[in-house]
DNA sequence: CAGGATCCAAAAGGATACTG
DNA sequence: CAGTATCCTTTTGGATCCTG
């Protein structure tokens, strides 16, 4: 199973917050975001977990770290890559199902719901 | 974060087994199959986690279960309902993505995977 | 056959404090 | 600022045995 193209994706899918990343790095046109920045929008993660996440989908190749040491202190930031981008695809046809069989009325439970927003 | 459409989704499609269970379902033009068979398809699958799976599909109305008691003893089977197939098509998203960005060889590392004949 | 109940091990992730 | 380290709680799911 491990090796199946499938799962594996699924496995990045799956884990807390991932999702929420790729979203947040995904707004504004994918504009490179920093790991401060990225911990205000999603509130309540804890500096670890988002360590932990970025540095997953950066080996998955869907993030991407840049450098910038042309400053000082060095400025680290973040964004999809190009396979990153086209992963939100995959995220759209979640969002297209949902909404279509999981609720009712058509909406998300979430006032405001910016994932919703897609 | 709980009530965000997409955040439910994943969450059905996160846990262990149940993509597994869902293609097993879907082969064989979505006919009707039973727990033990289901089971010994899915080899490792303990009949507990099974049980908690096809349970939690069921009230996500993804999977439904029916019941034959003409016969004795009764029968019990288990088939995807029509969201349950339609949610076939995330996992072709999924495949899609996968195929494309996950590996350069273009094909899934196990030798014959049943997912990727999808 | 189709599960339910119980117990247990491993993994994941949160809280918090600390550092280059 | 951008994390790392440590500790600890919660969750998950496997193993096993039992039952209508």
């Amino acid at each position: 199973m491990k090796d199946c193209t499938i799962y594996k994706t699924i496995d990045i899918i799956g884990k807390r917050w991932t999702l929420c990343i790729l979203l947040e790095l995904y707004k504004g046109n994918n504009e490179e975001k920093r790991f401060n920045e990225l911990k205000k929008k999603l509130q309540t993660i804890t500096p670890k977990t988002l360590s932990v996440r970025l540095k997953e989908l950066e080996q998955e190749g869907l993030v991407k770290k840049t450098l910038d040491d042309s400053k000082d202190p060095v400025i680290h930031t973040y964004s999809l890559t190009r396979s990153g981008e086209e992963f939100i695809q995959i995220i759209q046809s979640i969002k297209k199902w949902g909404l279509e069989w999981k609720f009712e009325n058509k909406i998300c439970g979430l006032s405001n719901c910016k994932n919703c927003k897609l």
